[in-house]
DNA sequence: GCCAACGTTGGC
DNA sequence: GCCAACGTTGGC
């Protein structure tokens, strides 16, 4: 059982899924699909297991920041949107046989009650070695410690 | 909309 | 296998 808990921060674009999307479906499950960076495929289907506690972060809006909880529960899966010659990340390139890409399904736990800001994280010393607050970091998925994922929680208004 | 950082591609 | 060119991400 006691199987240690990797916690995580998943990156979101909100043209793509946004947070007010999710929100008003509580307990909703997310297909996590779309990854196309094989850093984050390699997270995505070694690493992140059912149960697995999520940040779910904000980018490319006014408000970039962490703006509440998630959490894995269904385990990595062949992403059948590269598939789709229709979809927005069709990929020509990837075999039915032999899948590049996966993902995974999360389910929404629920948002804070502020929204923690990219500036602020940056500004707090105690996150300072977080992989978000790091230039040029463009990973949709990245690993987080439990400390920061506490702290991150903290200032989001939830304690855990 | 700009631009820096980074990932991927492809010529050699 | 190197590296320049190109494309994409994402903060500002």
């Amino acid at each position: 059982m006691a199987v240690k808990k990797q916690y995580w921060l998943i990156k979101s674009d909100p043209e793509t899924l946004s947070f007010d999307e999710v929100n008003a479906r509580p307990n909703s499950t997310i297909d996590w699909n779309g990854v196309r960076n094989y850093q984050a495929r390699n997270f995505m289907r070694d690493e992140l297991k059912k149960g697995d506690p999520v940040l779910f972060y904000h980018s490319q809006c006014k408000d970039t920041g962490v703006v509440g909880l998630a959490e894995v529960v269904r385990e990595s899966y062949p992403d059948h949107t590269a598939w789709d010659k229709k979809h927005r990340y069709y990929d020509p390139k990837t075999d039915k046989d032999n899948p590049t890409w996966y993902m995974v399904d999360l389910k929404w736990k629920k948002a804070f009650k502020r929204t923690v800001t990219l500036a602020e994280m940056k500004s707090t010393p105690a996150l300072k070695s977080m992989r978000v607050v790091q230039r040029g970091q463009r990973l949709s998925v990245q690993p987080v410690t439990k400390k920061d994922f506490d702290q991150v929680c903290k200032l989001g208004g939830e304690n855990q």
